[in-house]
RNA sequence: GGCCCCGUCGUCUAGCGGCCUAGGACUCUGGCUUCUCAAGUCAGCUACGAGGGUUCGAAUCCCUUCGGGGCUACCA
C-alpha cells in the first residue's frame, strides 16, 4: 500500500499573497483534493526583517476567502506542528548541530565583506559567483584566531562532489552537477535559521510527500536533496518535487505590482468571484485535456492532476479573467449574487442595508447579472433606484432637453399616469402604443429620452423593468422634472 | 559570464509520428437579435521561432541556433 499524499504549500508571506503563490496554493490543495490525500499549510517566516504578522494573517485568510481549506495548518492545527517556522528554532538548531557533528555542515567565519570582496573578483574574472570554500577545512588554530577576532560564524553546508539527480513530476529526470552548487548556509551567524535548512527539514518532519512549487526553485532542489541526505533520510522516503511554470505579467516579465495587479486583495475589492479566480488561474499552466474550461471547484479537484501540469510559462490575462468571472456571476443563484452583491452596494453607500434596500435590490439583481462582469460595478448600475438627489448626467442633458425629446416625455407621461398596475408589460404596452406606433418614432429615439430622464444615463438596465422597479410615483416625477429643464 | 528551465494563433491551451489543409477558449472584426448596455448566436482573422537531420511520413523524435525566463544572498 502507497503511503497518503501530503502536499504542501508553504508561502513566506514578505507581502501580500499574489497571483503566483495562489495559483501554486491551488494547484497544491487541488492535487491533495484529487487524491484524497493531506493538504497543509506552513508560514515560512525564516527571514523576520520581512515577514509580518499582518501578512501573514492575510495570508491565511486570503485562502480561506478562496475555499482553499488546509487540514493541518495556522488555526487548524495537527500532529506535526507548530506550523509556523519561527516557533520551530529549536527543532533548527537541533538538526544544525547535528550536521556539524556529522561535519556534513561546518562553521564558516568569512565576513559578509568578504564573501561580497571574493564574488566581486570572480565577476571580474568571469567566473561563476559563489562561495570559494575558504572556510571548509580549517584548523584548531585557524577558528581560534577567528574566536580571538570575535568573530561570529554561519553554519555552511557542505557540498560533496558529485551530483544531484531526481525526477520532477512536470519536467522528468533532472540532473544537477555540484560544482555549480556550492556550499550554501543554513544557519544565520546570529543563529537564526534559513529557509535552506527549514524547508528540508519541515518536509521531512512533517512527513510531506508532494513538494509542489514554482519553477524558480528549481535549482535550489539539490540543495534541500543534500539537507535529507544529512538528515538520514532514506531515499524513499524523500518528497516528489513538480516545479510549476510562472505565472507571468502581459510583458513577459514576471508578474509584479507594476506589471498587472497581483495582489489578491485587489481582485477581491473589485468583485472578482474565488471561484473565478480559481478556475481562470487553473487554466494558467494546465487544462483537462478536452475542451473543457469551465469549471466548478469541485470539477476541479476531480480532474487535477500534476502530470497534466504544463513545462512553459504562462501570461496573465486579465480579459479571460473578466470572462470568466462574468460566466461565474451569471451562473449564481439570486440569493448568492444577493450575498456577494450587498458589501458592493453597502460600501459604495447606494445602500445602508435597510429591510427595504435589499428586497429593491433583490428584485432588481436579475436585470444586471448578465451586464456585469465584476461585482464592483453594481452599485453604479443600481444607484438611479436609491439616489435621493437625482440628477440626470451632464453629458446626456442634451439629449432630454431637444424639442424632440419634450415631446416623447410629454406623452410619456401623459400615458403612464392611468396605469394602476404599475409593471413593466403595462408600461411597455402603454409606451409602444403612444410613442412608437401613434407618434411613428423610432424605438431607440423614443424610449432613449425616457430612459435618460427616469435612470439619468443612456446606459441602463432594460428600461421598462427599471420604470417598474423605480415605482410609479418617482418614475412620474422624474419625467416631470425632466420637462422642466 | 556560468548552470538550469522553457518555446503551437495576440493570450491561455489541445496535440504526445499518419485522425492536423492544426481543434477549443479569451480578445479582436463583421452579421443576426435588439429600448441603451449587455447576454445570446453565426461567421471571420491569426500559430507549430529558425536551420539541419531521422522517417514512406514530424507540431510531435534528435542536433544546432535564436529568443524568453530563472538561479547564481547570512531572500525565499
Amino acid at each position: 500500500m502507497s503511503k497518503k499524499i501530503k502536499v504542501r504549500f508553504a508561502p513566506s508571506p514578505t507581502g501580500d499573497l499574489h497571483v503566483g503563490n495562489i495559483r501554486t496554493a491551488l494547484f497544491d490543495w487541488a492535487y491533495a483534493r484529487h487524491t484524497g490525500g493531506t493538504f497543509l499549510f506552513r508560514i515560512e517566516d525564516t527571514d523576520t526583517t520581512r515577514v509580518t504578522d499582518e501578512y501573514i494573517n492575510a495570508a491565511i485568510d486570503t485562502l480561506k476567502w478562496l475555499g482553499l481549506d488546509w487540514d493541518e495548518g495556522p488555526e487548524v492545527g495537527g500532529d506535526n506542528g507548530p506550523y509556523l517556522q519561527s516557533q520551530r528554532l529549536d527543532i533548527y538548531a537541533h538538526w544544525a548541530a547535528k550536521f556539524i557533528e556529522q561535519k556534513d555542515a561546518y562553521h564558516c567565519y568569512c565576513s559578509p565583506e568578504e564573501l561580497e570582496a571574493v564574488r566581486e573578483a570572480q565577476r571580474a574574472a568571469n567566473q561563476a559567483p559563489g562561495y570559494n570554500g575558504h572556510c571548509r577545512d580549517l584548523t584548531v588554530e585557524q577558528i581560534a584566531a577567528y574566536k580571538t577576532q570575535g568573530r561570529a560564524a554561519v553554519v555552511r553546508m557542505r557540498m560533496p562532489d558529485g551530483g544531484t539527480t531526481f525526477n520532477d513530476l512536470i519536467r522528468g529526470e533532472m540532473a544537477f552537477d555540484h560544482k555549480f552548487v556550492p556550499d550554501f548556509v543554513l544557519v544565520r551567524a546570529d543563529g537564526s535559521p534559513l529557509y535552506t535548512l527549514a524547508v528540508a527539514v519541515d518536509d521531512i518532519l512533517m512527513k510531506v510527500t508532494h513538494v509542489l512549487r514554482g519553477e524558480d526553485l528549481l535549482s535550489s532542489t539539490p540543495r534541500q536533496i543534500r539537507v535529507y541526505q544529512a538528515m538520514g533520510v532514506s531515499l524513499e522516503d524523500y518528497p516528489v518535487f513538480a516545479h510549476l511554470p510562472f505565472v507571468m505579467g502581459a510583458d513577459n516579465a514576471k508578474l509584479s505590482k507594476r506589471n498587472g495587479e497581483v495582489s489578491i486583495a485587489w481582485y477581491r475589492d473589485k468583485g472578482f468571484l474565488p471561484e473565478a479566480i480559481c478556475n481562470y488561474l487553473a487554466l494558467l499552466g494546465w487544462s483537462p485535456g478536452d475542451d473543457r474550461e469551465n469549471l466548478t471547484m469541485k470539477e476541479l479537484c476531480e480532474l487535477f492532476t500534476v502530470e497534466k501540469v504544463n513545462s512553459s510559462p504562462a501570461r496573465f490575462d486579465m480579459k479571460k479573467l473578466e470572462a470568466i468571472n462574468g460566466d461565474k456571476i451569471r451562473a449564481l443563484t439570486i440569493d448568492d449574487f444577493l450575498t456577494w452583491a450587498l458589501p458592493f452596494l453597502i460600501k459604495a453607500q447606494v445602500i445602508s442595508g435597510a429591510e427595504d434596500e435589499v428586497a429593491l435590490v433583490k428584485r432588481a439583481l436579475p436585470i444586471i447579472q448578465e451586464r456585469i462582469i465584476m461585482l464592483s460595478e453594481i452599485p453604479a448600475m443600481l444607484k438611479f433606484l436609491f439616489v435621493k438627489d437625482f440628477a440626470i448626467e451632464p453629458e446626456s442633458l442634451s439629449k432630454v432637453t431637444e424639442s424632440g425629446a419634450k415631446d416623447v416625455l410629454a406623452r410619456s407621461l401623459k400615458e403612464l399616469e392611468p396605469i394602476t398596475d404599475w409593471t413593466h408589460e403595462a408600461i411597455e404596452a402603454a409606451l409602444r402604443a403612444s410613442l412608437i406606433e401613434e407618434m411613428g418614432l423610432k424605438p431607440r429615439i423614443a424610449f432613449g429620452a425616457v430612459r435618460i430622464a427616469t435612470t439619468g444615463s443612456t446606459i441602463s438596465p432594460p428600461l421598462f423593468e427599471s420604470m417598474e422597479l423605480l415605482g410609479k410615483a418617482a418614475s412620474l416625477s422624474r419625467i416631470a422634472a425632466a420637462l422642466t429643464l
